[in-house]
RNA sequence: GGCAUCGUGGCGGAGUGGUUACGCGAAGGUCUGCAAAACCUUUUACACCGGUUCAAUUCCGGUCGAUGCCUCCA
C-alpha cells in the first residue's frame, strides 16, 4: 500500500511497526456546535482508510478523539449558534452542551455509515493522563509558567514546525491577537491553562500547577499514546491542523518520550462551497441534516466525497450532490440485478474479479477513489446492457460484499421487491407478448407509482427502484 | 505582509509529454408498440504569454486569477 507521507511530501510505501496491526489517530470534532459536511468528508476519507487497510489485511487499531473540553467556559455568549445561545438561556452547562453535540455527531457518523472507531475518547475523561504528560515535560525542562497558565517552550525543540515546514522568522507573530506578552516566544502554546482569578469554570480540575483546564493540543498527543503508544503508526487529520495543531503534538509528544510521535502522517483536504471555504460565520456551514430535508441520503453525501481525492480540495454544490444520488442509483440498480438473474446473460466471474483487483489497486495507491470508480463504472455499464447470469452469482455476490466493505454505500442492504410486484411484471410481459399494449402500459404505470421503473431486454424486463 | 496550493469541457472530477478518464446534465439520431436501457453524433476541455521538444493540457519561466494557512477550525 502506499500512502502520501506529509512528512517527507511523497508517496511512500506503507508499513506499519507490527507486521500486521496498524495504529491509526485521527483527529476528532470539537463538540461545542453541530459538525458541517467538511467535518463530515475527513471522517468519511479516514474511514475509507481504515477500510482499505482492513482490505489489505491488515487489523486497524483506530483512536479518534472527541474533544469536549477546551473553550466551553459558564457564560458562554459567542458566535450565532442559537442552540448553544438557547441551552445557555436554559442554564445549560458546558457538560450538556458537549453531551448534546457528542450524541448528534455520533448519529451522523452512523447514518453516513462511518465505522465506529476502536476507541473514542473524551477528552474531560483523560485528564490524569494530560496531567502526567505535562509533568514529563517539566521533569525535561521543556516547559515554564506564566500567569495564565503552564507553556511549552519551542525553544527547547529545534525541530519544530518541521512537519509543516514552517519557517518561524517569516511566520507574522503580529497578526494574531491576544497573545500573552509573558510569552517567551509567539510559537509557544499552553499545556495547562489556569482558570482566571474569581471565576468559576463549568469543566475546571485540580492540578500539580492550580486549578484549570487542559491545553488545546495536550489531549491528543495524551490519548492517542495512551491507546496506540508512544509511536503511532498513521496519524490523519484536516489540513487545517499541519501548521499549529500537529506541529504542536509532534513537540510535546517527541519532547516527552524522545521518539518519533508518529511514522505517516496523511491529509485531507477540505471541502469548499462555492470555491469558498466552509465556515459557519459565513453561513455556510450545512450539516446532513439539512441535506436530509431536502431528500437526499447521508449515502448520497458520502458518494459524493468519495468521488474526489481526498488530498485535493473538492467543491460541494447542489448540482454535485443530485450528481452523486442519480450516480449512486444507477450503483443501486446494478447491485439489484443480484435479484434478476438471466439465463444466457453474458457477464462472467472473472468480469468481477478483474475490476475488483483493478480498484483495490488504485485504493492501494494512496486512496485514488476516483480511479477506482472509474473502474466500476465500465462493468456497471456492460452489466446493464448484458446483465448477469446464474452462474456467476457467487462471483456476482462477492464482489457486491467487496464494494460494501470499501465503499460503505450498501449496496448489498437492499431486498427484493415483493410478490404482488414481481406478478405485475409478469403481468405486463403477458400483456406485451398479446400487444395488448393498453394494459401493458396500465401495469407499469402502476409499478412507476411504487418507485419501480421497468426497462425491456432481450432476456425480458429488468426493474430499478428510484 | 509572509508562506503555500491550485487554475481541465454546462456542472463535478481524474490523469497524462503524443491514444475516449469517469460521473451527472443538455441537443440530435439509431433502436423500441411507446418507453427505458444501450449505442452513435454534438455540446470548440485542459487560464494567458513565452521557452524546451519532432510533439505540451502534462516540463521550465513569467503574467493574471482563485483559494488556503499565518488565530479555535476537518
Amino acid at each position: 500500500m502506499q500512502l502520501y507521507n506529509t512528512k517527507t511530501r511523497r508517496l511512500e510505501h506503507f508499513t506499519p511497526q507490527d507486521e500486521n496491526r496498524v495504529g491509526l489517530y485521527t483527529c476528532g470534532p470539537t463538540v461545542y456546535d453541530y459538525q458541517h459536511i467538511g467535518n463530515y468528508a475527513t471522517y468519511i476519507r479516514w474511514d475509507l482508510l481504515v477500510r482499505v487497510l482492513k482490505e489489505s489485511g491488515y487489523t486497524v487499531d483506530w483512536v479518534m478523539n472527541i474533544t469536549d473540553v477546551g473553550h466551553l467556559t459558564g457564560d458562554v455568549d459567542e458566535g450565532e449558534d442559537k442552540l448553544q445561545k438557547g441551552a445557555n438561556r436554559e442554564g445549560k452547562t458546558a457538560w450538556d452542551i458537549a453531551e448534546f453535540y457528542t450524541k448528534d455527531f455520533f448519529r451522523n457518523l452512523h447514518d453516513l455509515h462511518v465505522q465506529q472507531p476502536t476507541h473514542t475518547p473524551r477528552a474531560t475523561q483523560h485528564i490524569p493522563q494530560q496531567i502526567k504528560l505535562v509533568q514529563a515535560l517539566e521533569k525535561r525542562g521543556h516547559t515554564y509558567i506564566i500567569d495564565d497558565g503552564v507553556y511549552f517552550d519551542t525553544a527547547t525543540f529545534p525541530a519544530y514546525g518541521e512537519l509543516a515546514k514552517l519557517k518561524l522568522d517569516s511566520l507574522q507573530a503580529g497578526a494574531r491577537v491576544g497573545v500573552n506578552p509573558q510569552k517567551r516566544s509567539p510559537w509557544d502554546f499552553a499545556l495547562w491553562k489556569f482558570t482566571p482569578k474569581g471565576q468559576k469554570r463549568d469543566m475546571e480540575w485540580d492540578s500539580p500547577w492550580g486549578k484549570g483546564f487542559p491545553g488545546w493540543h495536550i489531549e491528543c498527543s495524551a490519548m492517542s499514546m495512551e491507546y496506540l503508544g508512544s509511536t503511532l503508526d498513521i496519524h490523519a487529520g484536516g489540513i487545517d491542523h499541519l501548521p499549529v495543531h500537529h506541529v504542536n503534538e509532534i513537540a510535546q509528544s517527541e519532547a516527552a518520550t524522545g521518539v518519533p510521535f508518529a511514522n505517516y502522517w496523511l491529509h485531507s483536504n477540505h471541502i469548499m462551497i462555492d470555491g469558498a471555504k466552509i465556515a459557519k460565520s459565513d453561513g455556510n456551514g450545512i450539516t446532513p441534516h439539512d441535506l436530509s430535508k431536502q431528500g437526499f441520503s447521508p449515502l448520497d453525501l458520502r458518494l459524493l466525497f468519495l468521488q474526489s481525492h481526498y488530498r485535493s480540495s473538492a467543491n460541494f454544490s447542489r448540482d454535485a450532490l443530485q450528481a452523486a444520488h442519480k450516480r449512486r442509483l444507477a450503483l443501486q440498480a446494478f447491485a439489484d440485478l443480484r435479484f434478476q438473474l438471466k439465463e444466457g446473460a453474458q457477464l462472467a466471474a472473472n468480469d468481477f474479479s478483474d475490476v475488483q483487483a483493478a480498484m483495490l489497486t488504485e485504493l492501494q495507491n494512496d486512496l485514488r477513489t476516483p480511479e477506482a470508480f472509474a473502474a466500476l463504472s465500465g462493468l456497471v455499464d456492460s452489466a446493464e446492457t448484458y446483465l448477469v447470469a446464474p452462474d456467476a452469482k457467487q462471483a456476482f455476490d462477492g464482489f457486491l460484499a467487496f464494494l460494501d466493505r470499501i465503499f460503505g454505500l450498501q449496496l448489498a442492504g437492499s431486498t427484493d421487491i415483493t410478490a404482488e410486484q414481481k406478478e405485475l411484471i409478469a403481468k405486463r410481459e403477458q400483456a406485451r407478448g398479446a400487444k395488448d399494449f393498453e394494459h401493458a402500459d396500465t401495469y407499469r404505470q402502476e409499478l412507476a407509482a411504487q418507485n419501480i421503473e421497468l426497462r425491456d431486454t432481450p432476456l425480458g424486463s429488468i426493474w430499478q427502484r428510484r
